[in-house]
DNA sequence: CATCATGCTACGATAAATGTAGCAATGGAA
DNA sequence: TTCCATTGCTACATTTATCGTAGCATGATG
């Protein structure tokens, strides 16, 4: 995959029906992808607070997953800096906050 | 990884603080994860079927989140054959199912 | 027996993620 | 101005995950 994309169409796993659910799957199923949006759940963070939230994650795939979380509309970069979720980004957030819930009762 | 993990605590990316909510999104973050508890979301499949529901993904992967799949409790083997949710799986999987109607809205 | 479908594995090739280091730009303090 | 710290972001070699194809063992059925 090419680092920057521009508009062009990735190429989107499973989701060559078109089916807008499939592309959200393959985004979400990414590394650390569901894990950023996690931790700007309910407040913007730098880039480097991000990484330390993210478990010092690589540098590398972070940027790759916000890229790809800004084309999307899940993100933005605000004009002071930092990573915040937009008004798209914060309802598919609330959208599987359950799991947070969820998870406590699963435990392992 | 190894591919056969007993019972031994699986190293969970990120989730080294123990909470759930972190193995939760660790798991449901790796490839196909997501895409296969959808496409058993509502009847089992067996595991060719899966594997064309799911684009024709390598068996290989298929094969080891079926495994932590069933670690975790939320999908079992029918003893006619055949892969499908467990109650618990059902119930996760209808946590994020809001996220088909949320995904027809944003059709990128 | 022959055939077919099941779950599952081997293994070389390819793509993605990691870990460490560092760059250019910006914004203060000294 | 000079010095430092912080920002977003990138390079690159190593390690890990995933892909793609082939195939095995088992069980059911004709």
């Amino acid at each position: 995959m090419t680092k920057q994309a521009g508009t062009t169409t990735r190429s989107v796993r499973g989701s060559r029906t078109g089916r807008p659910i499939m592309a959200l799957l393959d985004l979400l199923g990414r590394r650390w992808t569901l894990r950023i949006l996690w931790e700007l759940r309910d407040e913007p963070l730098t880039s480097r607070a991000l990484r330390s939230a993210c478990d010092e994650a690589s540098p590398t795939v972070l940027q790759a997953r916000l890229t790809e979380l800004r084309e999307a509309g899940f993100v933005e970069l605000g004009d002071g800096g930092g990573y915040g979720l937009t008004p798209l980004g914060r309802e598919l957030c609330e959208t599987f906050m359950p799991l947070h819930r969820f998870a406590e009762r699963w435990k392992r």
